[in-house]
DNA sequence: CCGGCTAGGCTAACCGCGTTAGCTTTGGGG
DNA sequence: CCCCAAAGCTAACGCGGTTAGCCTAGCCGG
């Protein structure tokens, strides 16, 4: 029988269409094995089991997406580089709903996963660069404008009503723009 | 061997205490057999399976997080009301970290969990009550509010650096007040 | 007080998934 | 050309959810 000519990184790749059509529950050693071509056993040759493949598959993740949001906010400073960041954030959970689920939520373990996160950390960061804010202050503030929109794209399929989504990113994105003053006063 | 007197809310009672102990992961129908005092098996005369069992303890926990949010808000109105409930959410999470993952994020294909997620939101609807806005606008606060309060919950665990979260927090809060102006303007 | 019925317990068994062990074979490099 | 490491495979285990089917505790009517 022919070799597959698998690697870690097609590895990942045959995960990420797993995720892409099934969500996160259907990331399964069985079904990557499957979209591989391959029996599940043989996975383990490229991967050291379902956690580390879920660490590289969000290191890949995480870094599609830092470069989506750099791409974003690159030659922008303030509000403005404040709304891009919020709407490519957006723009990728509505484009890719399932990877999102991959994002760091808390410390993780794997240092490769950790490293991938400080990178995203750091875009999220510069947005508050152009405001005149102590380097306290705008810890504070990367922290309040991840928490919003990060709860605003899990909680986006779950609201009710018929009222337009986009109409309340918009307020979502107006009331954000009050961090500034607000991480001014509170500290 | 005697009677165990098990019944559904007997067996969701277990259920708590195993996920205050382990956590969300550590919810699986062996542990909760084991903190019942009777065979895997034996659980299915009460709880259809591990989804119902989940539903049935989403419901509990969804009701006992509305009481306390419906209680830090009485007799308080626009931003003291929008005060209170963040104090309040920020409270739940910290003292009942576990508990707080069975929140519903997405919409639950069951009724029982929907009705109580309603009942939650209700309670999210009311802060807003005081504000001079229309229901469209209401709705969109709503959404933003518990997006943000939902993200800082989901997050508060992975913030790196020593800043205090608290101070986080408070810069949060002062933010969220500019939902009143935001939900004016943008719709 | 007794017989029986039901509800609530049990064991056995199956399936799917992750994982390990150990065998086989491919195919590139000396 | 041969050899051997890498990359595939099958077999087997443990564990979790679930189903089937048995057995008995304990209430209820006679």
């Amino acid at each position: 029988m022919p070799r597959a000519g698998l690697n870690p990184a097609a590895v990942v790749d045959a995960a990420l269409r797993v995720v892409d059509a099934g969500g996160p529950e259907a990331l399964t050693l069985a079904a990557v094995a499957g979209e591989c071509g391959v029996a599940t056993p043989s996975l383990y040759k490229h991967v050291a089991g379902l956690p580390e493949l879920r660490a590289l598959l969000a290191v890949r993740i995480i870094d599609e997406f830092t470069a989506e949001a750099t791409a974003a906010i690159l030659g922008r400073s303030g509000d403005a580089a404040l709304e891009a960041l919020a709407f490519a954030y957006r723009d990728y959970v509505t484009r890719r709903p399932h990877r999102y689920a991959f994002m760091p939520q808390r410390i993780d373990p794997d240092p490769g996963v950790t490293a991938a996160a400080d990178r995203f950390l750091a875009v999220v960061f510069a947005v508050f660069k152009g405001y005149d804010l102590t380097d306290d202050q705008v810890v504070h503030a990367t922290r309040v404008l991840r928490a919003a929109l990060h709860g605003f794209a899990v909680l986006r399929t779950g609201f009710q009503m018929g009222q337009d989504v986009d109409v309340t990113y918009r307020v979502l994105v107006e009331t954000l723009k009050a961090i500034r003053g607000a991480a001014g006063s509170a500290s």
